[in-house]
DNA sequence: TTGTAGGCGTTATCAC
DNA sequence: GTGATAACGCCTACAA
């Protein structure tokens, strides 16, 4: 027995499919009735209401926007920036009846069809899943304006909203200052003394892979570039930046660790996120050495578990800015289509005067 | 000028759309040249590659997969436990290049179509965007196989997967004995001396809504009615079981105070899920009860933030759960379709010996 | 290796 | 208030 279709329905019940879906569209465009009776039949031979793909065909609609959350999509849930971010849009899209889609950045399987990939899949992000989304518009978080997703978003006409600040007067974005973010973080240290400082910053590595310093020409490549540069800016004067893997408290303790074990100890260490500042609580912790007695450590971001281990930290509205985003992603009309959220320094319980340098 | 699809490119560079389509989905059915052609000019005229709608429609097939991770699309993300789940689909959706599709299940606004609602939207639950999205598979956690819209999975003919164990030798489930779960709490506590004991429930009530107290008949409706009845038959008594709204800390934290402001404490308090313990810890810390001394906690499911705790609760892996459930969603065939997931009592430092009941 | 033809299921438009 | 018709954009036999 073929699977039942609006066409199927119409011819069983002696009227047209334009009817049968009016029933389900515009309940207004005829009898009530008739409508009853032919809610009525659809139940009893099993049709289950238009479906999704014709609908989205035909209507040019699919009432599902998609969110890039990290070019690892499961390491995005233990990362609690893009949990609380997902939170803000996931109301607005609740409110608005519409889905989210969360699509990888990779594929490890060679994808069925033999690698039919078009020319931009450098740097390993396939965004074979983002070219095939049903969605009909793409956040991208704290991910570069220039990636490869950007461009099939733009090339297939959906409409674009991303955390960066933009220079194009036609791009949707919802951002903060991070140079100046950055800026705030160092001269909050610089008044307290600190001169010597480590940076501990994500790569794309997993956890675990062994920990590595950057140099200056890594550095531009960096989701968080401008954090950097506002640092760099405040403290006139040179850091070391070193990275223990993607976004985790994994990796932020991997990194604290081996700074630990080299000869001379930082007496302050900033974390680009509060993941990796917490993780480098942790070592110093079960190292022994007192925070901000000996060392200092300050944050980004201020997620919730940072204000519960009393980190200093750069505050920004994260919640708010899943909801920015997700009314730019919902509403084409809704304006402002530009939004830059305010920051302020928390400054808790982790950071203090400079310790003599170790 | 109108946007380009397979004919136009196809005219614009004298073949035919067959092999436009080719060089996207089978490089191997055309010399190297003709489709490095074409992917040029598709890049010069701005052809994004096939639609996403039109090529869903004629293959039948989405490459997404959907989750329904409880009522509230917005309340999942502060509840660890969808998260440590919906890490393991992504992983599985990640190595197959699949997406996952997150929907809603209420909508505030009227909806665009003057409701256009089927039959089945009964207690608030609406619908309509599982009956909207385009997903080759649903996955339900934690909600009742008899939802409204494991309903619509199956009359779409999608896939369903559960976290309910079923009878129905044809479903595709991934469980653990909650029932068995409820014993093993009742009978730890039970061997402790504890005779009253209050149980925390969670319910679809905002947290902040008034604390109430379930009589028998509301039990059944519980998305864990198993583990109640489990601990029922352990404790052979009476249990008190209240609510202070969804799953969160906060509700367990109001179900917890109102609880103490009684005449009378029950000597042990058990969470029906880890951040409803959670939040009972939180209260009981900041009245200054000692715990396990004077009341003891217990909570189900071991959340990374249960062992952090140092809570008493029954272990699940969650996480393979996820990846148990993504694999029954993104291939048909994978075998076996029903998987019983082992438990196991993680005694840890918030219960003991029974306190003289206050 | 390339082209032709048909239909996937729906809904907007317009006539009745 | 209801019905006929024509796309929406693509993919897959099959024929050449």
């Amino acid at each position: 027995m073929a699977r039942m279709t609006v066409k199927g329905l119409a011819a069983a019940l002696g009227v047209s499919p334009a009817t049968i879906s009016n029933a389900y569209n515009r309940p207004d465009q005829l009898s009530a009735q008739l409508r009853e009776r032919i809610l009525a039949t659809a139940e009893e031979l099993g049709y289950p209401g238009p479906d999704a793909a014709g609908r989205t065909l035909r209507r040019g609609r699919a009432d599902a926007v998609g969110v890039l959350l990290s070019e690892r999509l499961s390491y995005a849930f233990s990362d609690p920036f893009a949990i609380e971010f997902l939170t803000g849009v996931s109301e607005i899209a609740e409110e608005h009846g519409i889905s989210i889609v969360l699509m990888p950045l990779s594929s490890k399987t060679v994808s069925t069809g033999t690698g039919a990939l078009s020319s931009n899949d450098t740097d390993g992000s396939d965004v074979t899943a983002v070219r095939h989304a049903n969605i009909d518009a793409l956040a991208m978080l704290s991910l570069p304006t220039d990636h490869p997703a950007a461009m099939v978003a733009r090339a297939r006409g959906i409409r674009l909203v991303t955390t960066d600040i933009s220079r194009d007067p036609d791009s949707s974005w919802v951002a903060i200052d991070d140079f100046g973010a950055g800026v705030m973080v160092g001269e909050h240290l610089v008044a307290l003394g600190h001169r010597d400082i480590a940076v501990l910053v994500e790569t794309n590595q997993p956890a675990g892979s062994p920990v590595r310093r950057l140099d200056d020409a890594d550095i531009d490549f960096l989701d968080y570039a401008a954090r950097v540069a506002g640092l760099r800016k405040a403290l006139a004067g040179e850091v070391m930046i070193i990275s223990g893997g993607h976004n985790s408290t994994e990796s932020g303790a991997a990194a604290t660790s081996w700074l630990l074990d080299r000869d001379r100890i930082p007496t302050a260490i900033v974390g680009l996120s509060d993941v990796l500042a917490l993780g480098a609580l942790q070592v110093l912790a079960s190292r022994g050495l007192s925070v901000p007695g000996e060392v200092s450590v300050c944050g980004f971001d201020d997620v919730s578990a940072a204000d519960a281990a009393r980190l200093t930290t750069v505050h920004q509205p994260i919640r708010d800015k899943g909801r920015h985003v997700g009314r730019l992603l919902v509403d084409p009309q809704s304006q402002p289509r530009q939004v830059l959220l305010p920051i302020s320094l928390a400054v808790r319980a982790t950071t203090g005067p400079a310790h003599e340098s170790l």
